[in-house]
DNA sequence: ACATCAAATGTAACCGGTTACATCTCTTCA
DNA sequence: TGAAGAGATGTAACCGGTTACATTTGATGT
């Protein structure tokens, strides 16, 4: 058994009452008394058992994460910014993934209880009536990137919608007008959203042109599905623009396609969603919509302590983070990295 | 304040001896007031404090976990294979990074008392004086590719020199002769094992060859400012091949080689190490030394785990993983992807 | 010299669980 | 019928801290 408080007020000759003090900066106690606590503290290396203060004190310097996968570079992002600003204010971070069902999920919730101080929640699997069900009602919580939380928890998210809006307006304005969109799964919330916004531009700013939606997964291998399809396509009623919801299927449609003997941008336009890292390094090196994965992640975590810090006064706030476009070579632009 | 195993025994009229025993599974319940206590707890959507329960029971089913950064794809790796094991065991993640100093360090193995079960480190501020002075003693631990641990603490680690050694035979079996190595930080130890690797198989595999060595320090700019100098060479006296200590570094050279017109492999050839996803994207496609990173984090979760099970009877022994070479076009091989 | 009071320190209750031990209930058998 | 014993349940101590309240100590004023 490691030491405890209570050995080190027998060595120190004072009450545990004292040593609790002198390491908690507490008032009233003699300087000399505490230097003298502290110094045995380290001689004998003590270091206070945090679980056992947190049941008194009922805060315990923690904030529970629970993402969908840990995989990949958006996750990878999205816990720099978390652990950044967690940092900075002292707080230390519990992970978990939540990639199974339902079930799973409500024991990856139920395990954080008196763990953490608050929640931080983005899951496709998760909706409001879940999380009423199964969160204890008094843990402060925030949604990333999902319509789940309805006005009952505050969320933040990223503006998938005008994102996409914003790139169908650049390929018009680079004069492509067949442009066809390939789309995440239907069941998640931002392909959704930036199928909406490809939708809404288009028949706003193109009016006479046609929809064409693919289907697609989010994955590389759905990218390249629709490249091959596209490939195979009459040249003269191929689409000379192809948005992908994300990046990781632009990837793959970008290979497929060069592989198959199509110059990019110049036979086909070539656009994706998120701006991974990957996407500066690819050639033709990959226009984009880029979605400040950190800063979703800091400003979750920001508006988390401010709900732990007022619990209950602030009203389930929705805030939303601007995407913005990054042009590069694979629609034209002449800039390199 | 939330409900607690109190509430739950009044409101189901039992004890709380009763209402734990039900919870856990214990013997001597009957089954009808099993049944009765669980349909009160769902109903009251009780969960236990899982601090409370770790004081007296004094095991977590957490591991902590300390990285010395949490970006970029290797860590993301790397926390993906832990989580995985994790979950596999029914075990939470605790993560925190440790880049700050060593005091830094210190305060984020502190915060991990009481709250983990043992603990993964990596890190290369943290030698096994500095463990042996802040890591309670009777925590479990395992280090990962470090050399930090001597043989107090075990740990595992790639095969960084045969990796290296491998890489400089593929490149000599290719017929290139003026093999350059772009360095990692001096004080890095993966980065030392690399060098030591070049170092040893170009002296054993190629006697007359001179070594090259520059500086870097594993970001994408060293390999830039490298790749800068190359080029201002005189063509003569260049390199014709030039194996970088991480991928980032080699991307950085690729990508400033290519700028100022240098065919690859065909001027010179360019390897890498790591192996993250964004090699196999660049073009030409890089070679390069997989290191089974999710791998890693596994086995050392597993040790962890049988540490945990059987403490103090395990000496601390050092695992290997061996290191695999990934021959890509950027070192003339024609296979794509 | 003694009463008063503030500051320093100690004692013990409490946080929310687990579990050894005590107690109660009910069956079984002499 | 009553004693013994097994099985179910309750009581209370304990895990390692924090902190309200009690107590001790020493300075101050008259």
């Amino acid at each position: 058994m490691a030491i405890t408080i209570k050995d080190v007020a027998q060595e120190a000759g004072v009450s545990v009452a004292s040593v609790s003090r002198a390491l908690n900066g507490h008032a009233s106690i003699t300087d000399d008394t505490r230097k003298h606590i502290l110094a045995v503290v380290k001689r004998m290396r003590y270091m206070p058992h945090v679980g056992a203060r947190s049941l008194t004190t009922s805060f315990t310097n923690t904030i529970g994460v629970l993402l969908p996968d840990l995989y990949g570079e958006f996750f990878s992002e999205m816990i720099r910014g978390i652990d950044g600003a967690a940092r900075r204010r002292g707080l230390h971070l519990m992970v978990s993934s939540l990639h199974g069902d339902a079930d799973e999920a409500a024991l990856a919730i139920r395990a954080m209880r008196g763990r953490v101080d608050g929640l931080l929640v983005m899951s496709p699997h998760v909706d409001a009536a879940f999380l009423s069900d199964n969160l204890p009602e008094d843990l402060p919580i925030v949604l990333m990137n999902t319509a789940a939380g309805g006005t009952q928890y505050p969320s933040i998210s990223v503006d998938n919608y005008n994102g996409a809006h914003a790139m169908v307006a650049h390929l018009v304005a680079g004069g492509y007008r067949r442009i066809a969109f390939l789309a995440g799964p239907s069941g998640n919330f931002e392909a959704q959203e930036r199928l909406r916004g490809y939708r809404a531009a288009l028949s706003e700013l193109a009016p006479g042109a046609a929809e064409h939606v693919y289907e697609g997964d989010f994955s590389e291998q759905s990218g390249q599905a629709v490249g091959q399809a596209l490939l195979e396509m009459d040249a003269g009623r191929r689409p000379d623009a192809l948005f992908a919801a994300n990046d990781m299927m632009a990837i793959g449609a970008l290979l497929t396609l060069k592989q198959g003997g199509l110059r990019l941008p110049q036979d086909m336009a070539l656009a994706g969603f998120d701006d991974i890292p990957i996407a500066r390094y690819v050639s033709p090196a990959l226009t984009t919509v880029r979605v400040p994965i950190a800063d979703l992640g800091v400003r979750a975590l920001e508006s988390l302590v401010a709900k732990i810090g007022q619990p209950g006064s602030v009203p389930a706030s929705a805030q939303t983070l601007g995407a913005e476009l990054v042009a590069r070579a694979s629609t034209g632009e002449s800039t390199p990295t």
